[in-house]
DNA sequence: CAAGCGACCTGACGGC
DNA sequence: TGCCGTCAGGTCGCTT
């Protein structure tokens, strides 16, 4: 679940404690999560320290001493929590990304026992669709799980320019080439409708009718691009703004359905000002697609 | 090669 | 109340 906001507001939850961290040991409750973990997983992180934690499209990547990176993935359902820090026990909020439902111990597969600050950071993901690999420093540009990945949509690299190249003749359409980790790094399924419907455009649209014939980015395709990093930029200032409800409110909310202006909203009426269209859900490579049909086009 | 689809796994929810 | 079908934020790998 968690598309690239929802890890950079975990990330961003953890750094605090994770930076700096010693490794007292890792317990592993589980051999497999999505993949097998790393062989000699907890052998080879155990006393070591973490000297940053950074994020990378959806991987959470932790900069290990002694050229190891430990990349994490969240699948649909992953979440960490930390323990211990505020001295009860309680699982602060920070951290937390899944689990309002606070105490379910049952599907705590990775647990880092730190030290310095004295704590834990604890992995649970109940559909087991999330990850970790161990990547030596200087292999990750070659990494299978690396390798492939487009650009991010945080940075001013996102552009049409930047776009074209990859959309040019696509026959694809909007969803699901905006879908590709290959072409942009970090969008899910929440976010590519939220863009589309911000830039106007219909997901059914082939991502090709964006670029002219020769070669060059659209109007449309620079705008759409805008709209992504916009997007995304919202949705990681709201996770902000989450985790404080999170805070007061038990996590009733649990992600940021407050924010969204197509996504979830079948048969209701569209938010764009003055567009009387009623928001469809249509099902696009087996996934739902909520848009406009009005005012995308 | 690109594109589509089933598979992986658990839990929540709605309908009968 | 309980059973069954459907759906969920991701992505890998096989088939067309």
């Amino acid at each position: 679940m968690p598309e690239l906001p929802e890890v950079e507001t975990v990330r961003r939850g953890l750094q605090p404690v994770m930076e700096g961290a010693r490794i007292a040991r890792v317990e592993t409750r589980r051999e497999a999560l999505r993949f097998p973990l790393p062989e000699r997983f907890a052998e080879r992180l155990a006393g070591r320290r973490i000297l940053s934690l950074g994020r990378r499209a959806k991987y959470l990547l932790a900069e290990i001493e002694g050229d190891l990176l430990l990349a994490m993935h969240l699948g649909m359902s992953g979440s960490f929590r930390i323990e211990g820090v505020e001295g009860s026990g309680a699982p602060v909020a920070g951290a937390a990304f899944h689990m309002a439902r606070g105490e379910d111990r049952l599907h705590d597969h990775v647990l880092f026992h730190l030290e310095a600050p004295d704590a834990r950071i604890v992995f649970n993901d109940p559909r087991r669709f999330g990850y970790m690999a161990l990547i030596e420093s200087g292999a990750r540009d070659t990494h299978p799980h690396f390798r492939a990945l487009g650009i991010e949509p945080t940075g001013n690299a996102l552009s049409g320019e930047a776009l074209a190249p990859r959309f040019k003749g696509k026959a694809a359409p909007l969803k699901a080439t905006l879908l590709d980790q290959s072409i942009i790094a970090g969008l899910g399924n929440i976010y590519v409708c939220e863009a589309l419907w911000r830039a106007r455009l219909s997901p059914r649209r082939a991502a090709g009718t964006l670029v002219r014939i020769d070669g060059r980015p659209t109007q449309r395709l620079d705008s759409l691009a805008l709209h992504i990093r916009e997007t995304i930029a919202d949705a990681i200032e709201a996770g902000g703004s989450t985790l404080r409800d999170y805070r007061q409110a038990d996590g009733a909310l649990g992600y940021f359905q407050h924010r969204f202006r197509v996504y979830d909203r079948e048969n209701e009426p569209c938010l764009r000002e003055g567009c009387r269209g009623i928001v469809q859900r249509i099902v696009q490579s087996g996934r739902s697609t909520f848009f406009c049909p009005v005012c995308q086009r």
